[in-house]
DNA sequence: CTGTTAGCGCCTTCAT
DNA sequence: ATGAAGGCGCTAACAG
């Protein structure tokens, strides 16, 4: 492997010439530049990264925490780690994986945290290192997020307009930001349109949507449409209408959320909220890599800097 | 952050020995190995990873290459994932994780690799660091693998002693060792066993194989049990017997494999063949590990060394 | 704008 | 069994 050293003495400059050359290049005279990039190509010069981060006492390790269970996981932790991977690996960054039980070894440059709830903040607070959560939160740490509130306004906005005249919003029973803000959404929507509709919260499992559906059949007149919290839900739900002898989307329509099962489980193909997954994931090495750069940002909250990204309906056989 | 110098000074001995208290102990007389053990504990010293790895020319980073888009991923690589993070977290290690569509950068000591289909291997071939696969391959590289013949054996043995009467193995349609072993066990079991039975190919999605039993429903006796080769196959099977009007388990059986989907999605609660994932993660690891620590092994063909996991059947609704 | 000096924390080599 | 010297590849700080 190349060195600094070789490119040095092949573009017959200085060792910190080629240094400079990479890292502050508006230091460097362009032709001489531009002449030692030439080298740099030819030889297939690649820095060394532990060098650099022996001297400038960063790891170029970021650690991803998952606080939650992964065998009820979703797909959709796959998707956010392809994104945040991928944005990390841009920037010669490695990433350390840490669940539930791993051991809490080793150094990182930052913390990209997810599935908190409220008995970590403890663990985050003692944290040294800048971190970057996964959906909103109240303590004041930088986040990345989706538009729950919007997203479920959307969702409600497109069922009436394909003609379903009642919602019933299916929500998540956690005591989240994200499902609160998505509860706010639809209670907001349904009273600025004077919509007739009403909100339920389960847990988050197919077959009890599917039970719930069965229970209180009653109280869903033909022509309802479901706007579900998570494609699980949406699913179930998609069975329990069906159970009933009624067809979806002619009689009963149903949205999920999410947008990551997408032709995988589901019989019928689910119109969803699809969540940018990938872009959510980039974004937040994006916030956290330049917190990491700014060594004014620590671990403790300071001005909480966030990115929301919108999620888009995806229509498909489950609507109208 | 306290360095080995630290740890020196105030164990009164000189770096050197303070190092080889760590990487070779056997070479430092004992009770000056304890006192200085102690003094690492108290000052809550952790040695620079970079340090080393400049030294050492080694990355700490282990890169793991996912050949499969994430869009329509199983569950199944958070499991992996999962154990394998776990693993090397143990041993300091990094993980990269690459996708198709990122960027080749930056070393690492060794490769994780899976999802490979045959056209890859070029690109595996020219790797210079140790490889380790998951699932068998003929090219001898090294793997870890669970005991797809075994397996298959076990779910048909098991349905027979349920009392079904016929076999049928929905396997996926691609070929890959992986199918061909879990095929090659399920027609050895129905010869040597003398049970009636047939085998099938599908594309690995819930509605092809739904469809499936619809469009062939007059092959299927009453008490045929359905050995399927995903869990997604199993679910798909079950709708569509269910949808037949028939019962499971009480008419028909159906085992899943992979294990990854129970309690998510299915109504009913699949009986799988459940591969242990996160111990293959860490076997994995554990093994390239091994071929880094050794240098005799190049990424290219040596003696072929696997390390073969049982999968083992879980027992649920969807059996009696 | 460019080069020289020094050192990041650790380990290998050689000497004691 | 232990220590001293030197260097891994890179960059900050100072000099010119």
């Amino acid at each position: 492997m190349a060195t600094l050293n070789d490119v040095a003495k092949r573009a017959n400059v200085s060792k910190m010439t080629v240094s400079r050359a990479i890292n502050h290049p508006e230091q460097v005279r362009p032709e001489l530049r531009d002449s030692i990039l030439h080298v740099m190509a030819e030889l297939n010069y690649q820095p060394n990264a532990a060098a650099r981060a022996l001297v400038s006492r960063r790891t170029r390790v970021v650690k991803l925490t998952i606080f939650e269970d992964m065998d009820t996981t979703e797909p959709y932790y796959m998707m956010l780690l392809a994104g945040i991977a991928n944005e990390l690996n841009q920037h010669q960054y490695a990433l350390q994986l840490a669940t539930r039980n791993s051991y809490e070894v080793g150094e990182c440059d930052g913390y990209i945290l997810t599935g908190i709830r409220q008995k970590n903040y403890a663990w985050v607070e003692q944290l040294k290192q800048p971190v970057v959560f996964f959906g909103r939160n109240q303590q004041g740490y930088d986040y990345v997020d989706t538009n729950n509130y919007q997203a479920i306004q959307d969702s409600s906005a497109y069922a009436i307009q394909s003609g379903y005249t009642n919602l019933v919003f299916v929500g998540i029973a956690v005591d989240e930001p994200f499902e609160q803000d998505r509860e706010r959404g639809f209670r907001d929507f349904i009273t600025a349109n004077q919509v007739s509709g009403q909100l339920v919260q389960l847990a988050n499992h197919c077959h009890v949507a599917t039970d719930y559906v069965r229970q209180h059949w009653a109280d869903f007149p033909s022509n309802t449409a479901f706007i579900c919290a998570s494609d699980r839900l949406g699913i179930g739900i998609e069975d329990g209408i069906i159970l009933q002898g009624k067809r979806v989307p002619e009689d009963y329509g149903v949205i999920g959320f999410d947008g990551v099962l997408l032709n995988q489980i589901a019989s019928k193909r689910l119109t969803t909220m699809k969540q940018p997954l990938e872009a959510m994931g980039r974004a937040a090495v994006r916030l956290l890599l330049a917190n990491i750069a700014n060594p004014g940002s620590p671990a403790t909250p300071h001005d909480q800097e966030k990115i929301i990204i919108n999620s888009r309906l995806s229509i498909a056989e489950s609507t109208r």
